[in-house]
DNA sequence: GATTAATGTAGAACAGTGTACGGAGTTTTG
DNA sequence: CAAAACTCCGTACACTGTTCTACATTAATC
């Protein structure tokens, strides 16, 4: 993967500021907004895994080599795709409520979107940070101004609620993936991997604190949960600092 | 990608109870085992994206085509390394002191496991479940034996850590990827990015909050303060449930 | 001991991938 | 009108995971 100099800051261009148009040549027959739209139509559609150079130029009618007139990089493709989505997530401080209720609506409307969209969290591993997500993390830090926390305990909070929905989001993704994830008789991949384990090889008494569970929250209530007590220490720690101050 | 009913079940077998060997043919030159080995010193030096299965066979000297006589799939080899490397963690619930003792010191060192060893983040999103993984799970969960918590309320508590950690280790793995990434210059990444947003582009003013962070905790001390917060909401928790009951 | 069935090995091939290159056609500049 | 600058894109290269096929090797059977 050759991230060049050059390549990177191409990208960088095309995050912040867009491209100047060139004045020679031909007109353009596309626009990096399309080629975003329509790679993130595919990635939609089937899959980040499935999101290929020559699918996403099939959808828009021209050859592959063409969208390197766009993009500079694949890796670029995705930072803008990424980008574009958190600008489509409310801003935080606009929300209404206690700095509280309005963690508690971004996290839960976070958690939503990535499983609405999961080829967000098997992408943005990229460490491109563009102006959308800029302005998110500033209005977050906003959500605290009132609260007396300093700005790099506010950025903590923030990162970790950001950590816990990530973490919350990979789970559930994986779990919805097995669950519609299907082989060619129509048995989902949770189903055969559930009928294994309780069929053969697990004696009992082998895991004796798995077996004492007997209705398992689900995968939101659990999230639901940790984002209560995360708030809570967060919460105590607000006021002890006002106590104390 | 192709995942066949039996691929899922040959899988299962292999982490669950190794395959049993053949009466007939010529005998084996190679172990499953081994073939876990080389593919994790690929990893290990390389990253899971460099990992292929024709590099994982050239380390062992074999053929390409061999490896699918001892693993049915990529996915399957990936499996059998998540679950190995599972193994290598010490049990939560032997380690000493207090469970908030415990659970300290078991995310503790999962985030830095984790650091050390980045293709295991990027790869756990397998749906498989292997007996270490299992037998982990197990062992977290006797940490809350004398909590008086329940079962499935356990359970969040052993998720809720995890998705912290893992949420966490997604932020550092990136930015130590950022750092260690250079172009042929030999420019890190995250220089070449900071000094694109320090001197171009953001006009004073326009991320006021971002802009009042003077000195920035790092990633450690961020994912200690918020374990600091989660567990102290799950302490008061159980402390309440304590004294109801 | 010879035959047959079952199995490991691996080269070649297939359908993909990201992307570099070079040529053809188009538009603007001088 | 020529030259420069540019878009478009077929082709090609070095990869990928995986299957197929031919062959060698082993064990069981007759």
């Amino acid at each position: 993967m050759g991230a060049t100099r050059k390549s990177i800051e191409t990208t960088l261009d095309l995050l912040w500021t867009g491209l100047g148009r060139p004045k020679r040549g031909p007109r353009h027959q596309l626009t990096v907004r399309r080629v975003v739209e329509a790679a993130m139509a595919v990635a939609e559609a089937e899959g980040v895994e499935a999101l290929s150079m020559r699918k996403v130029a099939a959808h828009l009618g021209v050859g592959a080599a063409t969208l390197y007139t766009y993009v500079p990089d694949k890796a670029a493709l995705l930072a803008l795709m990424v980008d574009d989505m958190i600008g489509r997530a409310p801003l935080p401080h606009t929300r209404p409520g206690t700095w509280r209720e309005k963690v508690e609506a971004w996290a839960r409307e976070d958690l939503a979107s990535f499983r609405a969209h999961p080829w967000l969290i098997e992408v943005t591993s990229g460490p491109f940070v563009g102006p959308h997500a800029f302005a998110w993390t500033d209005s977050a830090l906003r959500v605290f101004d009132d609260t007396g926390l300093s700005a790099e305990e506010a950025v903590a909070v923030v990162e970790s609620v950001d950590a816990l929905v990530r973490g919350h989001v990979a789970r559930v993704v994986v779990a919805d993936r097995a669950e519609s994830l299907t082989d060619p008789q129509g048995r989902s991949f949770a189903s055969i991997q559930e009928g294994y384990l309780s069929t053969r090889r697990i004696e009992a008494g082998r895991f004796p604190s798995i077996e004492r569970i007997e209705a398992p929250l689900d995968a939101v209530a659990v999230f639901e949960r940790s984002l209560v007590w995360l708030l809570d220490g967060v919460e105590r720690d607000i006021a002890e600092r006002g106590a104390r101050g």
